[in-house]
DNA sequence: TTGAAAGCGCTAACAA
DNA sequence: TTGTTAGCGCTTTCAA
């Protein structure tokens, strides 16, 4: 049962102030004698002391905490992220606390304003909504944020995220000179600006194609599910264009619910179809179809979002920005499925 | 910039007590006058008001936080663990913290440590190694812990997770059913007691079958990584065994690395192959190869940790216990794919 | 029905 | 070189 200051320099008979200099690796600048220094650290390795942090942040108004919010932890972006981020805060003796918002906006102003009042050291975003003015705190001016994969409209200050629109466009590139001659774009919301510039990337990318509009185009819809994904499947499959050799997928729940929908209608999943996506996972490479992933750095993004944090954490001047992380396209498929 | 409740009490003239009771929402219990309370409410609609959480917790020696401790919550199934949890947590007006252990005793005694210090009111745990005595803290007894997924022999204490054994019992015997004459079992290391109880439950559902020692065996290694797999596989690609018409694995990880290896040897993966797993992901479905998963049900987990523990943290008696979830056996390849 | 005051454990300014 | 002290913002007991 650690003791607490106040008992270590009752039962040594020094003073608070001398306890706390030892205990804070202070002894030598304030030339604490030797034998202060030694009855004290024995007796802390005797019974032991453990900092209350409740009253270490009452005090200096800070956390040594930071926060992650992020759209859904469960989706494997963000856990990469998330397990980076853990990585680099410990490393630093900070702490990651994380919300799911849900994307929903509610959640996202509710999570910011608790973390706010934690007295929260700085804060990791991936908004769902633009941003407002953050919430201050009455002891100091709000935390210092960081946007990390997405930023609305308007929105200032600090952003990392993997360049969306070009990912999107040698995505779109590498497909049809892999052979797709008409590809459809099933993606999410298209007030999410990732989606945008994903879609901008799509069209710059067919715009020098002969005939694009009919052979290319763009299904959205607003809930980023799988039902979602299965309803832009079926109205596809419903239209007059029909399935297209080349399908590009704005998330995985879309392409898991594209993909059932196919098989509801076929029984199977035609092993030409490319498809495309933004989401990777490594079982994408035990598909039999051909597949084109557009990897994302997420410990890159963690790493940059990170640094930035604490360079504004620590007041040093930063001009806002935006930190573009380089992307990988892969390509499955050359593994050919064989039978023994 | 919202108030303190001193400011807002000098502010409407009247004391502490009274605007902290108005705040608390215990203005009716302590009969404070409508006027009041009235001044009081529109003072903060005015001006806003945030608690300060450290202040409250400096003063309640408690935090409404917990702590969760997983070994990578970049693992699917850890993922889905936090982002129930986090959810249930969220509801209660808690916030939930993560660190992963990454497999590391001494990362996870600095976090349990550091969870005590900041006075956490409960932790949910996947430990990787035997349960010390908890650190408790020199204001109150630590906090209390729920175990999830895993156990080692001998901690005593609340405990959530599948049965492993059964698991790999049902797991095994399906891919038997299905035309596995032979089944290589790679797994990690064999110190983590979920490998261990499935292990178990492989050798008790091959013990009746004909010649067992000479078709099915258990291959583990310590490394639970993707290099592990490819060694795995590479021994038992060059034992006098050669490859299985079944393998069961461990851990994605290993079968990543596993697949690599017969990939590198082979050129491809057998179609016939059949797989069994214990880690869930949608994109197993798409595999050409028969795959059985023993899909685990994170959510459940989640919510009987997060209750067990709030019942812990309100010091309502409950039983040391171990609550099993149950698990949903899965086949994937009914599906066949087909060429267009 | 409201107010005064103590104190949670820590830090840091100031004093000795 | 060491000690004293004043809070940080909040809750809560006790008094009025």
């Amino acid at each position: 049962m650690p003791k607490t200051i106040k008992e270590i320099a009752q039962d040594t008979g020094y003073s608070r102030t001398t306890v706390t200099l030892v205990i804070n690796g202070k002894a030598d600048e304030y030339r604490i004698s030797p034998k202060a220094r030694a009855v004290i650290e024995n007796y802390i390795g005797e019974h032991g002391y453990r900092y209350n942090q409740a009253a270490r942040s009452l005090k200096l108004a800070r956390s040594n905490t930071i926060a992650l919010i992020v759209p859904d932890i469960a989706n494997a972006f963000f856990a990469r992220v998330t397990a980076e981020l853990e990585r680099l805060c410990r490393a630093e003796g900070l702490v990651l606390v994380t919300t799911s918002s849900g994307e929903n906006p509610l959640v996202e102003r509710q999570a910011l304003e608790n973390f706010v009042a934690r007295g929260i050291d700085g804060i990791v975003l991936t908004p769902c909504e633009p941003r407002r003015r953050l919430p201050s705190s009455s002891s100091r001016p709000g935390p210092p944020v960081v946007l990390i994969d997405r930023r609305f409209d308007g929105d200032e200050g600090y952003f990392i995220s993997s360049n969306h629109f070009e990912s999107a466009q040698t995505l779109t590139r590498a497909m049809i000179e892999g052979g797709a001659g008409a590809i459809s774009f099933l993606t999410g919301s298209q007030s999410n600006p990732t989606t945008l510039q994903r879609i901008s990337g799509f069209r710059d990318a067919i715009s020098d194609q002969p005939d694009a509009a009919r052979h290319f185009a763009v299904r959205s819809i607003d809930t980023d599910t799988e039902e979602g994904g299965r309803r832009l499947m079926g109205d596809l499959l419903d239209s007059g264009t029909g399935l297209t050799s080349g399908l590009i997928f704005g998330s995985l729940l879309i392409f898991n619910g594209a993909m059932r929908e196919i098989r509801a209608r076929y029984g199977a999943i035609p092993t030409d179809l490319m498809a495309g996506t933004f989401a990777y996972s490594e079982v994408l490479d035990y598909m039999p179809n051909p597949v084109y992933v557009v990897r994302q750095n997420e410990r890159a993004i963690a790493r940059h979002a990170f640094e930035s944090l604490l360079c504004l954490m620590q007041k040093q001047p930063l001009a806002p920005s935006h930190i573009f992380v380089a992307t990988e396209l892969l390509h499955f498929g050359s593994h050919q499925s064989v039978t023994e």
